[in-house]
DNA sequence: GTCTATAATCTGATAGAC
DNA sequence: GTCTATCAGATTATAGAC
């Protein structure tokens, strides 16, 4: 199957070519390449992020070495390319979360998702949120879906009242310190999973706080009009 | 890997010292390694945590690399002294924080303390609270100032009233993520810095309420366990 | 796209002379 | 304690045949 599509091949390959809506041949080197970075995630959850190595992977891929490097510019990129996997993951994941009514229970949830899914896979958590490949940085292309996962958050923030970025940056460092410590004090438990709702409801009496000064004294109950 | 005894041993136990006072060559030796460790610093800081090489190192101290190895038995080795001088720095830094009198405020200090510890080297906080370096693990002997500081903490807490762990795990999960989030978000700026008074004053009203339960609502009870 | 072969370099660690 | 010499590998990446 010559497929060398240079321009003037619609000329000469006149009749019997049924029209392809895709290239297969695109369609098996990403399913391949897909293939490659989920045996990546493997060896990293076997031998540490940065112990990866182009041999191992091509073997578990059945390649050569060499060959990797018809999928990957480098190793870099190949790391480029499990971040972007690793937030999409958070992205979709995020996106099956139950809707709920209740912004400040759907906030308390999205704190408990943050945790859960940075547990279910340490190494994961550990190229999308710390700094440990030496010669790593994401590519500008790479940020979006960073992005979409911060917008999501924002969203869930914003419905429980908060649009500063002061308070907004209270909840996230509430969030990535309930994450690290259970991930790192407490990897295969749930030590800090569990006192993260409680966290958030600490958070959001701290907002409240703040929405309704009260002045110091200890008055009879008031009515508000939040729930 | 022969198990040898843990890194640090010198003969500290054997001798019976009877005028003696300190060997000479000990003293120098002891003075190089210092050295070498410190030189370590600055190459991870550079270069990053994990791409310390022997060959650098050796460099920057005026040896060959392989005269490394009659101050550390392996590199794996060098890296759990520079995880005891981490920990042991900020024992002597948590030391020179000026005694308060008030015990919340004195927490405060705490909270902003270990974010600042953190920020002022990164690749320290790196080699502390991340487990960033394939096959390093702390030695049982490096324990010992981790759970200086952690001491430390404790004692800050129990002062406002904190006994219970859970309660204790949100103030460590505020702390971590205050410092991670500063680390990494913002590692030349003080953005997190200046919202911990905040956070951690937060989680004091929330051991407030706690201690003198006010019947707010009429909820059903909610939380009274998990102590 | 995949291969073989190899470049080019780096790595931590050891042996043994002095 | 420090050295030279070297081991025994590893690594990523490239060249070029098929």
């Amino acid at each position: 199957m010559s497929d060398r599509r240079t321009i003037d091949d619609r000329d000469t390959a006149a009749a019997p070519e049924p029209p392809e809506p895709v290239d297969r041949r695109q369609v098996r080197h990403d399913a391949k390449r897909a293939r490659i970075v989920a045996e990546a995630w493997e060896l990293a959850r076997r031998d540490g992020l940065a112990a990866i190595s182009l041999r191992d992977l091509a073997d578990r891929v059945d390649l050569r070495q060499p060959s990797l490097y018809a999928y990957f510019d480098s190793k870099l990129a190949l790391y480029d390319t499990m971040f972007v996997d690793a937030f999409q993951a958070m992205v979709d994941a995020a996106a099956e979360l139950a809707p709920n009514d209740d912004p400040r229970a759907a906030l308390v949830e999205f704190a408990e998702f943050c945790v859960r899914f940075a547990t279910d896979d340490v190494v994961r958590h550990q190229l999308m949120f710390q700094r440990t490949i030496p010669g790593f940085k994401p590519s500008p292309a790479a940020r979006e879906p960073v992005m979409a996962i911060r917008d999501i958050g924002w969203e869930r923030l914003q419905a429980v009242g908060v649009t500063d970025i002061p308070t907004a940056d209270i909840f996230t460092g509430i969030v990535a310190g309930f994450t690290n410590q259970q991930v790192f004090n407490d990897p295969h438990g749930d030590r800090w999973l569990r006192q993260t709702r409680r966290a958030v409801e600490m958070f959001l009496a701290e907002v409240d706080r703040r929405h309704a000064p009260k002045p110091a004294k200890p008055t009879p109950k008031k009515r508000t009009k939040e729930k």
